[in-house]
DNA sequence: CTGAAAGCGCTAACAA
DNA sequence: TTGTTAGCGCTTTCAG
């Protein structure tokens, strides 16, 4: 017949909780709503409840992992989207069995989903060198960190070893910061326009900042692509409507398969105390999409 | 000392749950997982464990519901973000006692946090219609309905009061699809534009819609707000920087407002049999915010 | 291999 | 009032 196990009592019996926990530096923004999406559908799939955290700073964070917290009788997984770990708490987290996936960041002896970042800068620099231009921006540089991310880093490193292995430099007055938002994309690129010796094209971290710099551009009156090249980061949506070049990452992806990832290691280490596995890195396919915003160097 | 419950063993014994469902449509759209922030925030503000399901289509939405899934032992409410329910579902959830609030819909005896979309309707075609425009079009109709979404009849509805009330006809060959996405507003513009008797001024149903239009706009050499106005509805992030003239609702609120409600309604009925409280909808305001891509007709 | 029984750690009802 | 106890509905272990 049609008989249901009480979640609550088969917790309380087996000990596990049939939970995934997701946590998100911020909900409602483009990449981790994404990632969301696509960890969330797996974790349907698997019959597994679907929860999220925001973790808007250090402190939150800190909070969901204190052991206080007991987040293992929460969740036996846990799948962290940018969000910085110490080695003790991940020790804390191996030691009250909760298994553990990170997505943009990776952790010893768990699974994780990160992108080369260094690649993403190799990628972009690449493109732009390769399409003659000399005189070079980046946009998303070292603002104000309160996550510790450190894409920007990787991705800058990148693209500074690409340009180094040409003999150009990369002149730090054009490294513009950037919090990943349109409005830091705007302001970004009119520092970099009023800059005395403005680049011919310019190496956006996200396309949402790519979009802001656009749209300064066009106040400008410079056209995308012919003016001043731009090359963005993700695929957003909005990126092909307005024809950026970008380089994609399969964001859904990112988050579905890190719920895999987690499940896979949860089934295979029902009771491990510490990390026997090996870390294992997964490192989803960058695509450069070559579309209108990037072209030769105008001839001024 | 620092004595923390077993959440398992308190639901088991107590029958209460501690946790909150939210049911979206769609995990990684703006809107949505805008309102998920903020119902996220005060769940976790009251301690509560906050869930995500996406439920892209009736039939997920009827698992979820079906009696079979045993929704009570997994939640004490359900936020349904523009989810559609039947009366009979809901009188199973009373019978269960299951609290319910909604976002975007209303259902009668039950918390409910929607904009009045008739008067967004309204205020779009008075603001056009006060330029002087009097060839209209709508991007946003009645597309394809998965979720049998009525908003953009609303909408419509509203706006078409408006131009009535002013003896002005909207030419049903000026509607345009759309399903609230960037691509869709450009195809749907596309198709405006193509008219033989092409509009002056355009309402899309989101900002996202009209960030596609003007797009479109712009590929047809037009000028937003001089040759052609156009107003959407959202003011998202990104309707600032392209100077778009929108309709603002206070999306991150809709979401913790009707978690704050859905917490009122448990605590004051924690075991109530049917419904007995009145249905009370909260209309959070709208405000006419107006930009650049919105002016006089121009006098060709 | 099948079936009974002993908790899991609480909450709520009850007795003192 | 305060302290005690009987389940909540499973899972797992242990005996048959």
């Amino acid at each position: 017949m049609s008989y249901r196990p009480d979640p609550a009592a088969s917790r309380l019996a087996a000990g596990r909780t049939g939970t995934v926990i997701v946590a998100v530096p911020i909900i409602n923004s483009w990449y981790f709503s994404t990632v969301m999406a696509g960890a969330e559908a797996v974790c349907a799939d698997a019959g597994l409840e679907f929860q999220v955290i925001g973790l808007s700073n250090d402190e939150a964070r800190n909070r969901l992992l204190d052991e206080d917290r007991q987040i293992e009788r929460r969740a036996d997984g846990l799948i962290l989207v940018d969000v910085r770990i110490t080695p003790e708490q991940v020790a804390s987290l191996e030691r009250r069995n909760v298994g553990l996936a990170t997505v943009g960041r990776s952790v010893h002896g768990h699974p994780a989903v990160c992108i080369d970042d260094e690649h993403v800068g190799r990628i972009a620099a690449e493109h732009l060198l390769g399409l003659g231009h000399e005189r070079l921006a980046i946009i998303g540089g070292l603002a104000d960190d309160p996550m510790n991310f450190d894409v920007p880093k990787s991705r800058r490193r990148g693209f500074e070893q690409e340009l180094d292995a040409r003999g150009i430099s990369l002149d730090p007055g054009l490294v513009a910061n950037g919090n990943f938002s349109v409005a830091d994309g705007v302001e970004a690129m009119n520092d970099l326009l009023a800059h005395p010796h403005s680049p011919t094209a310019v190496f956006a971290m996200s396309d949402e900042m790519a979009f802001g710099a656009v749209t300064a551009m066009k106040s400008a009156g410079l056209n995308p692509g012919i003016d001043v090249s731009i090359i963005g980061v993700d695929d957003h949506e909005f990126s092909s409507v307005i024809d950026l070049t970008t380089i994609r990452q399969p964001v859904v992806d990112h988050g579905a398969r890190a719920a895999r990832l987690l499940l896979a290691s949860m089934e295979a280490e029902p009771n491990a105390g510490s990390a026997t596995n090996a870390s294992f890195v997964h490192r989803p396919e960058l695509e450069l999409i070559v579309r209108a915003t990037t072209g030769p160097p105008n001839a001024t």
